[in-house]
DNA sequence: CGGAACAAAAAGTCAGACTTATATGTCACA
DNA sequence: TGTGACATATAAGTCTGACTTTTTGTTCCG
């Protein structure tokens, strides 16, 4: 997934991101970035370039005199796909796993109901196909084939919103998903229920119901979250 | 705001970054990091620092022989808070702000129905404080003070809901509601039925009735829609 | 016409010297 | 004893120049 090798400096924040974002250094810790290019044997030049990087993305701060801080959890930017990929990695997969079904939750309902109104016909086809898909790998322990067709389903849903910060939740959406097919339980077919759902979803879309399309979602994200035990009591 | 001057590679990005968000580089521009060292007048390795800054926001690409290439649109992080600080003071900032309008409207009712459940007490007293100085501020022009409790009290809200990816939307949702007092209209003092409406949230989430704070916070959403245009036929 | 060898271009890497800001300790003085 | 100015050490910041590596496009030969 992503890119792997893009440079020493790539390398370096392939093992420094996660060890940070696992909570390896405390809040307040201080790095100097001599250190940290000694220990991973690189030039100070790499070193710097990853730090620059760690600090746009908000998990450190860099300062004269002092070095290289680790902030606070409610500093950094949770919503960098690099932060979530390392976070999903990470011994805090289950809480972030949460907090962003949550966030599906929220949003995926709110999207579906906008791709009600705006998908061209070229989207309605193709999530009807997703849908179709889905039922088509629905039994058999056909669980990978299922999965890509879910992904794409949501994705459509999100991109056919028109609205750009939805769109760039596809990604997002796609690691929940493989991590709950992949790491999480789900070792048999899907529940019926939902790919049905998932059938109508599409079905409201073409019909531009879009208040129908919204509620239908929420039954599906409200699904996802009852999977991770996150209800009202 | 933020940080402006740290360091000359911040003082690069100041320029640099705001010029693609606002599409001063097609996608698929090429730059070349000596060109652009010497153009801003500093050395390669803090041109190079810069351009890491913007690889990591997926802005642009880096490839060696090829040179710094431009990504499109759809690729960059467009959660980024510099990156939205970005694009809000360009010339792009009504279409952005139109686009983060909508993902308040399906962000915050679903964390007022969560901080109905999960407010501290404390919290809850913040909220009808928020709520009660924007009553006291709501009319004679005192919009600076209005907009003040406005801010803290969706703050309070996101941070309420327990989850991080909402509370991590409290400066989105400062900047969309400050553009609106500075930037758009809004000569005139608020609207009182919006008012009235977060004095009725906070009360919803003081009696824990998440059901009622999700609705309420639901209109106050819809309306912030209204007011940009972005509406049911 | 196709593939292999070659050359050029740009990013990537490194090492070393120098600059600058700043946290902290010191010391004189009140 | 407390306080302010000042000195110092420290780690980041900056610059430069040489070298390496990868990739692309061209050329040449089968």
């Amino acid at each position: 997934m992503s890119t792997p090798g893009r440079g020493l400096h790539g390398r370096v924040l392939d093992t420094l991101g996660p060890a940070i974002t696992a909570g390896a250094y405390p809040a307040g810790s201080v790095l100097r970035t001599d250190e940290l290019a000694q220990r991973f044997e690189v030039s100070r030049s790499v070193m710097r370039e990853a730090v620059r990087v760690l600090e746009s993305m908000h998990l450190v701060e860099s300062r004269r005199r002092v070095g290289v801080t680790v902030l606070p959890e409610c500093e950094w930017n949770v919503y960098d796909p690099q932060v979530i990929r390392w976070r999903l990695a990470g011994s805090e997969r289950p809480r972030q796993l949460r907090s962003l079904t949550v966030l599906r939750s929220a949003v995926e309902p709110v999207a579906a109901g906008l791709a009600a109104r705006l998908a061209t016909s070229e989207q309605c086809a193709e999530l009807t196909e997703c849908a179709l898909g889905m039922v088509a790998n629905s039994s058999g322990h056909r669980l990978e084939e299922y999965l890509f067709h879910d992904v794409a389903f949501h994705r459509v849903i999100l991109t056919a919103s028109g609205n750009e910060m939805f769109a760039r939740l596809g990604g997002v959406v796609a690691e929940v998903l493989a991590g709950r097919t992949h790491h999480d339980v789900m070792f048999e077919d899907p529940d019926p229920a939902a790919v049905t759902l998932h059938v109508q979803v599409a079905e409201a879309v073409r019909a531009r119901d879009a208040e129908r399309a919204e509620r239908l979602t929420r039954e599906i994200t409200e699904g996802a979250l009852q999977e991770l035990d996150i209800l009202a009591p």
